[in-house]
DNA sequence: TCTGGGGTCCTAGGACCC
DNA sequence: TCTGGGGTCCTAGGACCC
């Protein structure tokens, strides 16, 4: 395990100290090392060691062991170029059930050390341990690395961790070092940090932002912090002005105990290869997206209050649309009048597409759901009827055995998958998403 | 990182009201 | 009937995150 902190690292500057204090707060960051694929190879000891990626349903890497990135194979890349890259690859589906477990295992162990943590993601999470010294008897420091050893003991995979004043140092920490790494940096040694790290690091600089910042002359995040902060708020709004005082070790954004509030949307969208302008193909993908949509919607007891539909053209730039619905609706049949009308003013004849998204918005909760005195009540009861038992024979047989007629058009197509609607042999190359169900019969591929 | 899928948050600008 | 100021609410879209 590496281990260390910038104690023994000789400042580059000793101007401008930005933060003195060591610990004014101390707020732990957790952060898995790909997290998926190392909850397999705990699970399964024979896949330790070696390289291990999962996303085998979608056809591309969702995460990859360090074994594999060794190699050059890493999130993103289609699961044919890395088979191809390596032979002995071990391929698996995305299991999110059994990492969601790991991953409440994982805050569990945290709360053992202090009640203010925040699950952030999956496989990442922050912890307040300010005030926690006089309890353990320990420094900060040792707090936080008996958090990571007893996950790595006690679930048999390993995080690297990151220990400073604020979330955002925190989480530079943690990423300093990565796998099993471990980071600690005191306010006095802040600066260091951020002479070491590019603005494309910092959390909340994406592309856009570090592009202009680079133009302006700002390479790293200590310069960042060096401008004045009227500055940085007037540059990039509020998330700027709180950026820069996050850097600089004053703490803003406070570690969320709560549980994640209710899911705000639903988002189904599905890239098709090759592009289309083919009005009723691409109709039919958006389609297809809605019964997915609304599908987990029934899962998660929740109804759209609106619903948008975005399409994406050849060249990356989109079109969307969103109309408000004035009741409950649980089906994409039930919508699809809707849909229909939110299409026909956004797709451009001629244009080529290449994905289309379903967003569906100002979700309630079902138990909340009011029928109107005026609506169709018998025919809506119907519907909902006939989707749920669509439903349930799905489940039961194969996801597409009863499919709304509406979606002929995509099933007619021999021996295409669903969601890959157009005929390619004759111009397109072949699509590896609708190859791999083909070719792999298996959950691993070794060779 | 020339781009897969699922999300959240912030802001600018328009509508509407006094 | 080009004319003040200001508040709130909503929406579209950008930017970012994992």
């Amino acid at each position: 395990m590496q281990s260390g902190n910038y104690s023994n690292v000789k400042s580059e500057t000793n101007s401008n100290p930005i933060m003195l204090a060591d610990y004014p707060r101390a707020i732990v960051h957790v952060d898995g090392d790909a997290f998926f694929a190392s909850v397999e190879q705990a699970l399964a000891p024979s896949l330790r060691g070696r390289p291990v990626v999962t996303g085998l349903e979608r056809g591309i890497i969702a995460a990859a062991s360090y074994e594999a990135r060794a190699i050059g194979i890493g999130r993103g890349i289609p699961l044919t170029k890395a088979k191809a890259m390596c032979p002995n690859l071990v391929i698996l589906p995305s299991d999110y059930e059994t990492y969601a477990l790991y991953s409440k295992h994982m805050f569990d162990i945290m709360r053992t050390y202090t009640p203010e943590v925040e699950e952030y993601s999956i496989d990442e999470g922050f912890a307040d341990i300010t005030g926690m010294r006089r309890v353990f008897r320990s420094s900060y420091e040792e707090i936080a690395k008996r958090m990571q050893s007893d996950i790595h003991r006690q679930l048999g995979i390993t995080v690297s961790v990151g220990l400073s004043l604020t979330k955002t140092l925190a989480k530079l920490c943690s990423k300093f070092r990565k796998p099993s790494g471990f980071t600690a940096v005191p306010g006095r040694f802040i600066h260091i940090l951020l002479q070491k790290t590019p603005v494309e690091k910092v959390w909340g600089f994406g592309p856009q932002t570090s592009a202009l910042l680079r133009k302006l002359g700002v390479n790293t995040a200590f310069d960042f912090t060096n401008r004045p902060e009227y500055w940085a708020e007037k540059l990039l709004g509020k998330p700027g002005r709180d950026i820069w005082h996050e850097l600089r070790g004053n703490s803003i954004w406070k570690v969320n105990i709560e549980a994640k509030s209710k899911q705000a949307t639903i988002i189904k969208s599905r890239t098709f290869v090759p592009a289309s302008a083919n009005r009723d193909m691409v109709h039919a993908e958006l389609l297809a997206n809605a019964e997915e949509a609304f599908a987990k919607a029934r899962r998660l007891r929740l109804r759209p209050r609106t619903i948008g539909i975005v399409l994406r053209r050849q060249d990356f730039t989109h079109d969307g649309a969103e109309a408000k619905i004035d009741r409950a609706m649980i089906s994409a049949e039930e919508a699809a009048p809707l849909i229909r009308r939110l299409f026909d003013t956004v797709f451009q004849e001629g244009a080529l597409y290449r994905a289309t998204m379903i967003v569906l918005g100002k979700l309630e909760t079902a138990e909340n759901e009011q029928l109107d005195l005026f609506e169709n009540r018998p025919r809506i009861e119907a519907i909902r009827r006939l989707a749920l038992a669509a439903e349930g024979i799905n489940r039961r047989y194969r996801p597409d055995a009863v499919i709304p007629a509406t979606l002929l058009f995509l099933k007619n197509e021999p021996e295409s998958d669903r969601r890959i609607a157009p005929p390619r042999r004759a111009h397109a190359p072949a699509d590896p998403r609708s190859q791999r169900r083909l070719a792999i019969p298996s959950m691993t591929l070794a060779c």
